[in-house]
DNA sequence: CTAGGGTTAG
């Protein structure tokens, strides 16, 4: 009999597709008087949770519970352990569960409750809890330490330690460990973890490919992405994206479309992450029609779409374009809603585009319609949109009015506003702002240099380069890349290793009108 | 029933 209600119930779960069809079930499940009984409560949490996302109701039917076991808490804090703003709540509750006496917690909790911890002290603090349950000897219960650590700030070297003193590791310890020295930077230690791996899958490439790319290191993660073929592991929709951001870092198209033929073949243009890093890919390597065709074609545009498109067209100086998508975003993006990103990219396409009186209506509407908190990049572009376009006096009240400290950007952009118009006593003003702000940054230094020498201030230009000798700060040289049949040619100013540096200069001149100091340098063959 | 991988931003 007992049995045969447990079957219908999951039953009516498996065809149940909404929040009506849950309560029915709920209702009569209450008249049989098994409303509380903890199998089918935890059933029908977990459903609530995790089929239908419905979290307010999951919680709902936990707190009306009389008598909550491990399996419900387990239910209800995995449940606020999936996303990061109700991570605070999985931690309530599993402090809860702790000090009311039964229910204990078990093995299978301790991985969610490592997932919510905000730093290393929660982390020692489930550490210990987990050595004095005695259940310090799962592999599972390690990783998910290992995981824990290495994502709270300054853990890594913890999530090293707990990774050293297993007695047993996996494939997903391991990845656990390379990912945590790539989220902090360290790619060096993050190979050298995957080297010693005894066995790798496509989430353990993934790690390191990400984590390359993560820290800037694009041809190293394209140079994995092939390794990993090589070694016959089929690239997945993760990896995709991976390379794809690597390509469009690097300005290689080529790689970039082969990436989309295979993305074709293989059914992940439907994963919304890869459509909109093939967005990406194709608006930085220079076309914008094939990025728009993508885009089209994406049938699930989330913020992150229409933000990609936007910064596309911003990217290429094309301001209606780019316009005309924000405007788009808004009248039909569904459920979506410009956030902060959004907002950079359209201030840079008002900037590319000359659209003053534009950028600054988008700025207020920002604050006033949308009630972001404007960010230091968003100053950040409107300075430069009123460098741009002469405007100092505006310029500098928004300086002078912004509620933090002016970083980098807004005085490079300043500065390069001045340049423009010939303002060099304002330049000064942002030149020595910069030197102020990173004193050992030689290309500051150089800027302030030439506009000491634009003012005729030579003796400050001078010292100025006295000092640079001094301190050993040299500018890291500029430089672009370009890709033509298979080759990518790799310019730095200055450079004239190239042997047709001659002839580069010469087209260069008749472009410009006059002689710039940009180089040519054979760079590498796909 | 538990652990690892993801795009955009001057």
């Amino acid at each position: 009999m007992e049995g045969k209600l447990k079957e219908n119930v999951l039953e009516t779960l498996r065809k149940c597709s909404d929040l009506n069809h849950l309560k029915q079930l709920q209702g009569y499940l209450t008249t049989l008087g098994h409303a509380h009984t903890h199998f089918y409560a935890f059933k029908l949490l977990r459903f609530c949770a995790l089929t239908l996302s419905n979290l307010s109701y999951a919680r709902l039917i936990f707190h009306h519970h009389p008598s909550p076991n491990t399996h419900l808490f387990t239910a209800i804090i995995t449940a606020y352990a999936a996303h990061p703003a109700t991570h605070p709540s999985a931690l309530i509750l599993f402090r809860h569960m702790l000090r009311s006496q039964p229910p204990r917690p078990d093995n299978f909790i301790f991985p969610h409750a490592l997932k919510a911890c905000p730093d290393s002290r929660t982390t020692d603090s489930l550490f210990a809890q987990i050595v004095k349950s005695g259940f310090l000897h799962y592999t599972v219960v390690q990783t998910a330490l290992v995981d824990s650590y290495s994502r709270v700030s300054g853990g890594v070297q913890d999530a090293k330690k707990v990774f050293d003193e297993m007695s047993e590791r996996n494939v997903v310890s391991f990845t656990a460990m390379v990912s945590g020295f790539a989220r902090v930077g360290d790619v060096e230690s993050a190979v050298s973890v995957f080297d010693e791996m005894p066995e790798r899958d496509v989430p353990s490439w993934n790690a390191l490919i990400a984590g390359c790319t993560q820290n800037g290191a694009f041809t190293q993660g394209i140079e994995l992405l092939r390794r990993m073929v090589w070694e016959c592991n089929r690239p997945n929709g993760v990896t995709v994206v991976c390379a794809l951001s690597a390509c469009g870092h690097t300005g290689m198209n080529q790689l970039g479309r082969w990436i989309h033929g295979y993305v074709y073949k293989n059914g992940f243009v439907f994963d919304s992450f890869v459509s909109n890093a093939l967005v990406d890919m194709y608006g930085k390597c220079g076309n914008l029609g094939k990025a728009r065709k993508v885009f089209e074609i994406n049938p699930e545009k989330g913020l992150t779409s229409w933000n990609s498109m936007i910064n596309c067209f911003a990217l290429h100086g094309q301001s209606d374009c780019a316009i005309a998508i924000f405007e788009e975003m808004v009248r039909c993006g569904g459920c979506v809603r410009p956030d902060e990103v959004t907002f950079i990219g359209l201030l840079n396409a008002c900037t590319h585009g000359g659209l003053v009186e534009q950028g600054y209506r988008y700025f207020e509407m920002m604050v006033r319609e949308y009630g972001i908190e404007p960010r230091i990049e968003h100053y950040g572009c409107l300075i430069d949109l009123l460098g741009r376009a002469g405007r100092f006096d505006e310029a500098m009240e928004v300086v002078n009015g912004m509620n933090m400290e002016p970083d980098e950007v807004v005085w490079g952009s300043l500065l390069n506003g001045c340049k423009v118009h010939g303002r060099t006593d304002l330049a000064e003003f942002a030149a020595k702002k910069l030197v102020e702000i990173d004193p050992h940054n030689g290309g500051y230094g150089i800027m302030l240099a030439n506009v000491y020498g634009d003012l005729g201030k030579w003796e400050e230009v001078r010292n100025m380069w006295r000092t640079l000798k001094e301190q050993k700060s040299y500018k890291v040289p500029g430089c672009s890349w370009i890709e033509v049949d298979d080759q990518v040619h790799q310019f730095y100013s200055l450079d004239k290793s190239n042997p047709k540096t001659e002839e580069l200069y010469c087209v260069l001149e008749s472009l410009v009108g006059f002689r710039n100091e940009v180089m040519v340098e054979l760079y590498f063959y796909i």
